[in-house]
DNA sequence: GCCGTTTTCGGCCCGACTGTTTTCAGTCG
């Protein structure tokens, strides 16, 4: 196993020296289908569900999609010394800070190649500076225009570049859907991109209209209150951004085209040109209009995504499972996975009450989950070592035990679940004695302090902590918090190996900051036969519906209801909870 | 640079919008 200084050279590594080669050298002026090959394997090596790190040599490496023989030097180069030839040649003919340029909305290679080669740009800095000393006005190919939106994209690409929660992109888009339709009477719209497809964050805010009067559409659009700035207007598209800095593009089609229009802006990318493949290899051409026959130009379909998969001899593919990580040869094969649906979701398995820092008291955060149609709900109020959130003493405990016997016994139609959720400590212990552990019907366990623990012992804590019988459910794995806190260092292969041995179910935290476990990390899960429980980590009972992002994040890691344990009914929940207890 | 149950050469998804290009390149979706 090839090791670099220290620390293991991750997929993600070397998908990022694979792109920055790619972008380097569009910079440079090379063949555009050479630099779409390296673009095509950073996408390739992204999204592999097995480290590259355990990979024996260049010819395993080739046997991979997309890499051949130059680039499986490439990686297996990373892999030895974190570095290629090939990128630090680049890096010697072009300074790293100029790849910042393509960050810049409306600037790409060609210009930042004319900037760096003609008037010596290296940096977004220097491109500043020129522009104050009008030093573009001379400039083939920048005009007056282009220089006013080159300073418009900087200042854009200063203020915004955090991606948006899923929670937050969800209601703007929301908002905007509802007074588009006020305005216009329109009945056919819905969001598209990665907001359709559920991602955990949220790139810009997309949205298709059908509709036989386009430019009255686009027109309102344009209008929108929150339409602070308008980017881009056309016949049939149109972009704008808020205040707040946030791009909403606006695709608007015939109504009879709506499904392949949809299918195109639902992307993914790259979902997208693997579908065009096929559709060339059999004699079809599929743009956002249509599936045509490619000799005639003949439309063939285009009402339905169901009748445009169907037609290319493939199964209907999920928008969660659109991210190329093999669904399109899954669907030509017709093995896609039945992912899991919120219909089949009968509780939540973390919430918390007024007990510890819940808003909300136990029996009215059982009401909330009755009122939703739940067979059950997981009360997992802070155990004693959170200090912060006034961890409940063995005494309050007993209390809390008290009134949950009482609340079953009264309420009826809904169960309440005696858990907690224990705190890992450094050393991978948890909170209380056996005996009190042993009263409780469940536990999610998870890391409260300490995040900044080296890799080697954050896994070791939760390794640890896997091995304790009464540890059932291991709570918001990586700690993440979007934008706001990196996941913790940790070997996951080895924790999901761990999960597996003892029989540790792993949370999928729905609420939609944390996302944790997150899709990739679930997908890469599948091959080990884990267990996965969904928690909203309610603490109140408006917190209660994010259980519906926790469910999307399953089935975008192509979770099925046989992988989730909140789809077994409350006997069978209950086995599985008492398993784990039994073998250890 | 990568790839191939029709191909080892000749393709590589396909289209919209903007700007200064007088006929289309650059960038983005
Ligand atoms: N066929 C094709 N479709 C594309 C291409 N680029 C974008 N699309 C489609 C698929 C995308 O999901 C959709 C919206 O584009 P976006 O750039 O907004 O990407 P997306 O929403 O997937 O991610 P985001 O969260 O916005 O970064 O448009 C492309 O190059 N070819
Ligand atoms: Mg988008
Ligand atoms: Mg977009
Ligand atoms: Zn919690």
């Amino acid at each position: 196993m090839p090791m670099a200084t220290g620390i293991t050279v991750t997929n993600q590594d070397i998908a990022k020296i694979l792109r920055e080669i790619a972008e380097l050298l569009e910079i440079k002026g090379e063949t555009y289908f050479k630099t779409l090959a390296y673009t095509r394997a950073a996408d390739t090596v992204d999204k592999l569900d097995f480290n590259l790190s355990e990979v024996k040599g260049e010819e395993e490496l080739r046997q991979i999609k997309n890499i051949g023989s130059s680039i499986a030097r490439n990686i297996w180069e990373i892999l030895q010394d974190r570095e290629c030839q090939k990128h630090r040649e680049l890096l010697l003919q072009f300074p790293p800070t100029l790849l910042e340029l393509l960050e810049i909305p409306g600037l790409g290679p060609k210009r930042a190649k004319a900037l760096f080669e003609s008037r010596g740009v290296r940096s977004i800095e220097d491109l500043v500076v020129l522009i104050k000393d009008q030093g573009l006005r001379d400039l083939p190919g920048f005009g007056e225009k282009t220089e006013q939106n080159i300073l418009r994209g900087i200042e854009q690409y200063r203020r915004h570049r955090e991606r948006l929660t899923i929670f937050r992109a969800d209601s703007i888009s929301r908002r905007i859907v509802e007074e588009l339709r006020r305005r216009t009477g329109l009945e056919l719209i819905s969001p598209a991109g990665s907001l359709r497809r559920m991602r955990d964050t949220i790139g810009d805010i997309d949205i298709l209209a059908g509709s036989a009067e386009r430019p009255y559409v686009i027109g309102e659009f344009c209008n929108l209150s929150s339409a602070y700035e308008v980017l881009a207007r056309g016949d049939t598209k149109s972009s704008i951004r808020t205040a707040d800095g946030i791009q909403i593009d606006l695709r608007v089609v015939e109504r009879d085209r709506y499904g392949s229009a949809l299918m195109y802006f639902t992307g993914s990318k790259e979902h997208n040109v693997q579908v065009r493949e096929i559709a060339v290899a059999l004699g079809y051409k599929l743009n956002e209009y249509g599936l045509f026959e490619r000799a005639s130009d003949r439309l063939v379909v285009s009402a339905t995504e169901e009748e445009i998969y169907g037609r290319l001899g493939l199964q209907f593919v999920h928008p969660y499972l659109r991210e190329a990580r093999g669904e399109v040869e899954m669907a030509k094969e017709g093995k896609l996975p039945r992912i899991v649906s919120l219909e089949e979701v009968r509780g939540d398995l973390h919430v918390h009450s007024t007990y510890t820092d819940g808003g909300n008291s136990i029996k009215e955060m059982a009401l909330e989950a009755k009122r939703m149609g739940y067979e059950y709900v997981g009360l997992t109020d802070h155990a004693l070592n959170l200090k912060v959130a006034s961890g409940l003493t063995v005494e309050v405990l007993k209390r809390q035990f008290e009134e949950i016997d009482y609340l079953n016994e009264k309420l009826g139609g809904i169960r309440i679940l005696k858990g907690s959720e224990l705190n890992i400590g450094l050393d991978g212990s948890v909170d209380y004695d056996p005996e009190i552990l042993a009263q409780f019907d469940f536990t999610v366990a998870s890391i409260h302090g300490g995040f900044g623990r080296s890799r080697e012992e954050q896994t070791q804590r939760l390794i640890r902590a896997m091995e304790n019988p009464y540890v059932t459910i291991i709570g918001h794995l990586t700690g993440r918090i979007i934008n706001k806190r990196e996941p913790y260092q940790l070997d996951l292969e080895a924790v999901l190996e761990k999960a597996a041995e003892t029989g540790t179910i792993l949370e999928i935290n729905s609420f939609p900051d944390r996302l944790d476990l997150k899709d990739d990390d679930i997908f890469r899960a599948r091959r080990y036969g884990i267990n996965f429980s969904l928690g909203t980590d309610a603490h109140s009972t408006q917190h209660m519906e994010l259980i519906r992002f926790g469910v999307a994040t399953a089935g975008r890691g192509w979770l099925e209801k046989k992988d989730l344990i909140n789809t077994y009914p409350l006997p069978e929940l209950l086995k599985i909870f008492g398993r784990k207890r039994a073998r250890l």
